[in-house]
DNA sequence: TGTACATCAGTGAACGCGCGTTCACTGATGTAC
DNA sequence: TGTACATCAGTGAACGCGCGTTCACTGATGTAC
């Protein structure tokens, strides 16, 4: 299915780092981040359960490396979302819906990264330095200067971030929600219903 | 410190269930879900590691009554926050805010309600019923009846729901919450922000 | 009031399990000469 | 091109652990007569 990337099959895995991160988001879908063991990731690479300890320092670690992963994807889902748009509204919209949408994309991402403590690891800490400076930024470019920027953006946060936690806990009601794209629709319309008539 | 209800001291314990779920609340503030065990709540009681299964069929028994406490006390803590209210916009931000008072109130059940599968209890579906019906009607009395209600409920839930699971990931800057007020002064902004800039 | 008995909340030994991690090892790979 | 050797990604046995759950039991409690 996924072709290893150097030496294929032996003794050497090729590319193991990157089939072990497949194999523990794959569980976690399945059986939740509690239930997830390295064990089960190495059998799922098919490999000794103790070759993964050269690849992470602990399970820990393998989880953390989930999240800066996600950060990664968050920002730049962002970025390209905002890409060519000057109406700081419109930017602002665009990056929450960005949001939800990467979070329906990529679900245990979106789950490891807000599980795991925050100061587990520095660059995880608050939305990751990056991705949560690009939201501050758009969403202070809509409220202007006399708001406090830290309210501004919690605020711009808040909206897309319980929507993706909502739909990921399976809270929203059934049927309003069956792929990405109706999330995206769905997003539209929680953000449009708070500029129309829950906002007005 | 929390006083047995019946017998006190000696065989029988007295209120072992009470005991057992708040022994599970306090391990759950301190290690997470995740590292929950039943043998440890047992011992926090004072009690042998078999006793709990004369109070809960099993582990996620136990988990699954901690989240319905939590449903009751949230519908009991929405109804009293908009209790005397008639401005359907003003009962609306009353939950809200109270939505996110109990959440920083009562952080582990918060977490423990979202965290279960909503399949594994049907009480428990989609934020308990009643919780949910009495938000969706704050909510449509807002918008009015040409808004799909349940986007309203949806739209109206993702505002609090978001705030309090940043504030518990601790994922909003430090120093903006420091205890259950800040958090509902910071709600209040957030709500207001959305009435105001980020909604005008 | 006293006795017999059913009930049931506790006990403690035992089960089997899968886990995270360590360790000395071995096989493959790549580089220096 | 061939050989020696360092490197390092894998192996598999072993460790100790705490867990969930079951079981036959025992001690306390409450009720019927």
């Amino acid at each position: 299915m996924a072709p290893p990337k150097k030496a294929s099959d032996g003794y050497h895995h090729g590319d193991l780092r990157a089939a072990l991160l497949r194999a523990a988001v794959e569980l976690i879908a399945e059986h939740g981040v509690a239930k997830l063991s390295l064990r089960e990731c190495a059998r799922h690479a098919g490999v000794s359960h103790a070759a993964p300890y050269r690849h992470f320092e602990s399970k820990d670690a393998l989880l953390v490396a989930i999240a800066e992963e996600g950060f990664a994807w968050l920002h730049e889902a962002g970025r390209a979302a905002m890409d060519g748009l000057t109406d700081p509204r419109k930017r602002l919209d665009a990056y929450g819906v960005a949001y939800v949408r990467f979070a329906l994309e990529h679900p245990v991402h979106h789950r490891v990264m807000f599980t795991l403590q925050p100061d587990d690891d520095s660059l995880t800490a608050g939305l990751g330095r990056e991705a949560f400076e690009l939201l501050q930024a758009a969403a202070v470019a809509v409220t202007g200067p006399e708001v406090d920027p830290r309210h501004a953006a919690v605020a711009a946060w808040s909206i897309p971030h319980g929507l993706s936690m909502l739909i990921l806990d399976g809270r929203v009601p059934a049927g309003l929600v069956t792929d990405e794209d109706a999330a995206e629709d769905l997003a539209r319309a929680v953000l449009s219903l708070w500029r129309g008539p829950l906002g007005g």
